[in-house]
DNA sequence: GAAGCTAAAAAGTCAGACTTATTCATCACA
DNA sequence: TGTGATGAATAAGTCTGACTTTTTAGCTTC
């Protein structure tokens, strides 16, 4: 989690975005930077630097003589963290959980299937550790450590490929499986078949086979993704 | 593209962006904006607009007493239209093509599959209006006129997948093949065999067959990296 | 009814004064 | 000698008020 409120901007910007991404103000509306500027009551010129945040975040745009617009939803910047962040935290949350499942699914078995070829030893080994811990933490509702090493075992295939668009979606695949320990499913132990399939993708990489690196990554993803189906068919 | 220079800070962030992203500021280096706002003979107000414009993109991080600190670039939003068009202008420009082609050798044949059971009429009939512009344009070096329809293409599988995350990719897929067109490869008409590949993909989702549609699209993406190879092996 | 003019509205810009957090160096004390 | 407290310097952060610029809407005129 990043720094709550980094300056009074900050505190707008935590006020106005989840507002803004939960369709509190749909699209078109029209906002004004002096109106908002005394509804928070901060002066026009950390309203301003606010208003640009969320302009490059491409969910407002501002024009003279008209004000601050909200941008339809498909042309926000859906991949900026703090947007996820914000989706998350609100109402379309099980929606955005499948889309961003959905890309895992997509990206996940690739970066396995490169990290096979990448890894480092030492990214080989911390994989290992990590679904060591997995199986270690599996049993006996111990799931916020499981989460711990499940977070960074997924990290480290994304950062192991080798293509940094993929280890960008770190904190992405973090946020989804948080939420999913927190909020949604997983009341009891992970299930063991999972736990096993992981165990053996870390020796696929570490063996260097991409192929069953990949097979294995996509059976993991089909998983998550069928956890969701059972939630909200 | 974008707006290019939409208000003063947007000036600022044209010439700031495009230099930090492409190293000129290495890591670690430290700016301050009252010297940045002298630097670019704006005032210090506009000057903390761009700052904030940049930390938000996860480029720099201000801090009081010490300045505005340039960022490790693993920390970078990289998926930020704004970050990949600077870089895409720079000097590492045929790495982030690299990642970015990838990127899309994961995302579209899954994309495809989705599409192959998700899409509309309407989307299936552009799909095969842009397929057939594509072969009309293929040959008798119209690589421009080629252009539009392949983006126009890729980017209708992207949103006929029915997943925002996904559909938001297009942007960064016109860029790639913009790219490929406008600077790298492609210097005479486009393989006849990629030509069928994206008429016989018009088909496959037309017809609802999600397991060809994934199919014909890997090809598709596995012939773009191989393009790369051949430039820079 | 179309073209052009005018006035208002809201963002954009600037300058300057003031506040606050953070760092670094100095100094006293153990 | 090392450690902790003190204080000054520094750069970002904030606020205010005046002014500029662009764009829209309404009105006038032909």
């Amino acid at each position: 989690m990043t720094t709550p409120g980094r300056g009074l901007h900050g505190r707008v910007l935590d006020a106005l975005g989840p507002a803004i991404t939960a369709g509190e103000y749909p699209p078109g509306s029209v906002l004004r930077t002096d109106e908002l500027a005394q509804r928070f009551d901060v002066s026009r010129s950390v309203m301003r630097e606010a208003v640009r945040v969320l302009e490059s975040m491409h969910l407002v745009e501002s024009r003279r003589r008209v004000g601050v617009t909200v941008r339809p939803r498909a042309e926000w910047n859906v991949y900026d963290p703090q947007v996820i962040r914000w989706r998350l935290a609100g109402a379309d949350r099980p929606h955005q959980l499948r889309s961003l499942t959905v890309l895992r699914s997509a990206v996940e078995p690739v970066a396995a299937g490169l990290a096979a070829t990448h890894a480092t030893a030492e990214q080989c080994a911390e994989l290992t550790r990590c679904a060591l811990g997995m199986v270690a933490t599996s049993r006996g509702h111990r799931l916020q450590d499981y989460l711990v090493h499940d977070v960074a075992f997924h990290r480290m295939i994304l950062v192991a490929s080798g293509n940094e668009m993929f280890a960008r979606l770190g904190d992405v695949v973090a946020e989804v499986l948080a939420g999913r320990t927190h909020h949604e499913v997983m009341f009891e132990d992970p299930d063991p078949a999972a736990v096993t399939l992981h165990v053996q993708l870390a020796e696929a990489v570490r063996e260097g086979d991409p192929v069953r690196a990949e097979r294995l990554t996509r059976e993991i993803t089909v998983g998550a993704l069928q956890e969701l189906d059972i939630l909200a068919p």
